[in-house]
RNA sequence: GGUGCUGUAGCUCAGUAGGUAGAGCAACGGACUGAAAAUCCGUGUGUCAUUGGUUCGAUCCCGAUCAGCACCA
């Protein structure tokens, strides 16, 4: 088949400008947009996500905003699946589709694919977690070592997430994690072009800053003040609201909150930009850059 | 005006019985396969306020100056 089909792939770190370069570059393009942005999936969470707002939505067809809700389970490997049916649909409608966000695991999962596991049976993660939080870490490392020994030579043992992860796989499936962990880019039936955007990151911390303040303003306790039943969740661990979430138990002043809801998105945009950093297959923009703009657009018609 | 206290990393502060210094946070760098806005790892970045003295050697001791704070006038 004739990779025809392009998706245009226009990510960088928070705060950056993905939005509204996008929607301008959607538009140009007469096409649609797929987020892969992991919070703004949720519709619960819209202040605190700077979710595109309703004039923007309005302007470009969005899918995969406000799509989920907080108590919904997702992961990475289901956006893989929604995602490449939803450019199946599309390109039969359009020759480019726009794909912005900045989760760099959910773009490498369309764009690379991602290995296929069962999902593990109910309270295994919980069981894990307790395990570590009554018995440490060291804990999780042994069991490991005993069910992957090769994973547990590669694995910073020091992360209880990877080694919870890698002891659900192996308990669930009753082979090693590594085994099944192949990490084979799998092909694909329409072309990438992949943009980060980025800024001085000066510019872009006083971005960072400024939008924390404005939702502030625009009402983000009151929204966070709505999802206290649902705190617990996965989709709430989340930038904005657990800090906020700290202030109303008491444990921050708001000021003080605030201040950690800056410095998180900070130490988070930098995180991005490590991700970003390591795939050569991305071209890097610096904001604001209109030439290097419209030069997207020539990349993606030769 | 007087007395006292303080001045060390971006911030809050330790410390050196005199041999040019170290914690937390921030910052910076990195890792990353179903939690990924998550989770984890690494790195000290410094005119020790300024200036003169004592000393082989001063961030430390002594004097002066400057700044901040407190109290007394």
């Amino acid at each position: 088949m004739i990779r025809s089909k392009t998706v245009v792939i226009l990510t960088g770190p928070t705060a950056v400008g993905k939005t509204a370069v996008s929607i301008d570059i959607a538009r140009q393009l007469g096409t649609e947009i797929i987020s892969a942005d992991s919070r703004q999936f949720y519709h619960e969470l819209s202040i605190g996500t700077a979710k595109p707002t309703a004039g923007e939505l309005a302007e470009v067809k969005h899918h995969f905003v406000g799509h989920l809700s907080v108590s919904d389970y997702y992961n990475v490997s289901r956006f893989e699946q929604d995602a490449l049916k939803l450019l199946h649909e599309l390109f039969q409608k359009y020759d480019a589709v726009v794909l912005t966000g900045g989760s760099g695991m959910y773009l490498d999962a369309v764009c690379y694919g991602i290995d296929d596991f069962p999902d593990p049976p109910p309270g295994l993660r919980n069981q894990l977690q307790i395990l570590c939080k009554e018995q440490g870490i060291g804990a999780l490392q042994e069991l490991l070592q005993k069910h992957d020994p090769d994973y547990y030579r590669q694995v910073d043992l020091q992360n209880p997430v990877r080694l919870q992860r890698a002891l659900e796989v192996c308990l669930t499936t009753g082979k090693p994690f590594s085994e099944q962990r192949l990490n084979n880019p799998q092909a694909r039936d329409f072309k990438t072009v992949k943009y980060v955007l980025n800024r001085k990151r000066e510019e872009l911390f006083d971005r960072i800053n400024q939008r924390v303040d404005g939702m502030m303003r625009q009402g983000l306790l009151e929204e966070v003040k709505r999802l206290l039943p649902y705190r617990s969740e996965n989709a709430l661990k989340t930038v904005g609201y657990a800090e906020l979430f700290d202030y109303l138990d008491g444990k921050l002043s708001l000021e003080q909150a605030v201040e950690d809801i800056k410095t998180h998105t900070r130490r988070y945009a930098k995180r991005q930009l490590t991700w970003f950093k390591r795939d050569d297959s991305y071209r890097w923009i610096d904001l604001p850059d209109d030439e290097s703009l419209s030069g997207i657009l020539r990349d993606i018609q030769p």
